[in-house]
DNA sequence: CTCTGTGCAAAGCGTTTGCAAACGA
DNA sequence: TCGTTTGCAAACGCTTTGCACAGAG
């Protein structure tokens, strides 16, 4: 996965903010605007919150960035090449990739609504195993 | 559909503005917090934004509604006891009922991950006909 | 050199909260 | 009557904006 090159087609400058988001992103997954700030300021301090939301803005613009939004949870972006959906534990809050495939709904979808559809944001929401364990009540 | 039965299955009272609004839900299917308030303030001119947004959140809280997030869009509301699936179009922000069985891929994703599931939050992201007979660039 | 991106502070907007009065059961 | 709900205004938090300066190409 190179940033560089995704930048540079979609004319957007290579700067070292802009890597370092892009690489945060890459880190977690998916993750907030807050904690890729907090994160990036520890070794980037002079950093802004408002350059964070600016890029983020410009690489969702773009397609690099796909929004995750998930009911009762911050906003929350991954790169948007890599296609997968999500479950949310209501209890603590986690967020999990899974691994599945949706082509057969999504050209369902399609053929009801005769929409060109390109992309899918699913999140399943329940108790985690973990939750379910401790808070059975 | 009774609201005053479920209302009072959740120990809530049963108000004229807790009543419009579900009224106005159900009329929509999917709406917003803001058009909620605007179409009921025309015959029901002294409710207040702020009893909208408390009666969502308690209602959401019993889950008599539920929240539908779909990318850069704002946020929505609609009655949980109809599950449907949504696509949206990006161009014109149209959102759309689809009904779709998703009781596969929610099973499958289950055992994958271990969580309880009970409800999913699936919008598919495309270009609605219109859209894309008009706006072929 | 030019145009994009950055950082700061202020503004914006949707949402939440505290409180006294009104209301449902 | 008692606890819930309402309406108002103020507060809040996340996000966006304007502007001058810095940096990429």
């Amino acid at each position: 996965m190179d940033f560089e090159i995704s930048l540079k087609e979609k004319n957007l400058k290579v700067t070292p903010q802009r890597m370092a988001i892009l690489r945060e992103i890459h880190k977690n997954g998916h993750i907030t605007v807050d904690d890729i700030y907090e994160n990036i300021r520890i070794d980037y301090p002079s950093i802004s919150l408002a350059t964070v939301y600016k890029n983020i803005a410009a690489l969702y613009e773009v397609n690099i960035l796909r929004e995750i939004k998930a009911p009762a949870q911050k906003q929350r972006y991954e790169l948007s090449y890599d296609h997968h959906l999500h479950v949310a534990c209501e209890r603590c809050g986690k967020l999990e990739d899974i691994r599945v495939d949706v082509s057969d709904i999504s050209q369902q979808c399609s053929k009801m609504t005769g929409y060109i559809l390109h992309d899918a944001s699913a999140v399943f929401i329940g108790v985690c195993p973990e939750c379910a364990a401790k808070n059975k009540k």
